[in-house]
DNA sequence: TCCATATTTCTAGTTTTATCGAAATAACAA
DNA sequence: TTGTTATTTCGATAAAACTAGAAATATGGA
């Protein structure tokens, strides 16, 4: 098998994050709450998880790039990292309908999709 | 944690297949290769994998979903499901910037990707 | 300082996953 | 039928991941 590129490993990366059914529920979450996150505590309670079970995936998680810790006070607030998010579906589809044959044979049609452009991660703290 | 949709569970199945060295190399080579697919041993040549292994990520990727088999005589002809592949990045985007928020808030950027619109699987055998 | 809150680390047990040699199955051809 | 090619199944091993109780750390408040 060739060399695995950084493109690549990043993409692992993140799709073993959200391989999971709990990370993928806390990043789905976050990306519902949207930039202004939930401290740890109260993403336990939405998803009555153990605060060591939380804490595994949080990491795993923030270790990904797909999620973004702001410490405020003594509580950490979590929120999605929407640009991680774009860049891996812009890797999967990255080499879609690649070369001539597919763009011409499959019917690709366009498609718009809200992406977030900047980080945008300002917080009070931190 | 809440109960568990069958979307969701269809995602983390293309998720958890994706998510592996040697079956994201698969699947890419195959989304390159385009709708005509390769058979078994072609891929096996261009990636160096031991038969039993291959086999055993070919089959779960078919199981996700995400690559098709057609029988050709003694050979399986193997193509990615780009409706699948597309599947996943609606789930993934899905909720992406929810609500008033995220749509005001983080500059959300139409951008076009090429998708495959049919499923555009027929085969001269299967 | 002392206490309460918020989160992480440690540890250990269970389950799942990946790999590949070797044998088995299936299809076609001579 | 016999042989050849193409792929899968079996079996065994090694490695990684998930979970959660209990202890530890860190922050802020009284």
């Amino acid at each position: 098998m060739e060399m695995t590129s950084n493109d690549t490993k990043q993409a692992l990366s993140a799709l073993a994050a959200l391989a999971q059914e709990t990370r993928l529920a806390i990043f789905r979450l976050l990306v519902e709450i949207g930039p202004e996150g939930l401290q740890v505590g109260a993403i336990a309670d939405r998803l009555s998880l153990a605060n060591a079970t939380l804490s595994f995936h949080l990491k795993e998680l923030a270790n990904a790039g797909l999620i973004i810790a702001a410490p405020n006070g003594r509580a950490i607030i979590y929120s999605a990292n929407f640009a991680a998010m774009t860049g891996l579906i812009d890797y999967l589809t990255q080499n879609c309908c690649a070369g001539s044959v597919c763009s011409t044979t499959i019917a690709c049609k366009p498609k718009v999709l809200k992406t977030a452009s900047a980080t945008n991660t300002k917080r009070k703290t931190a």
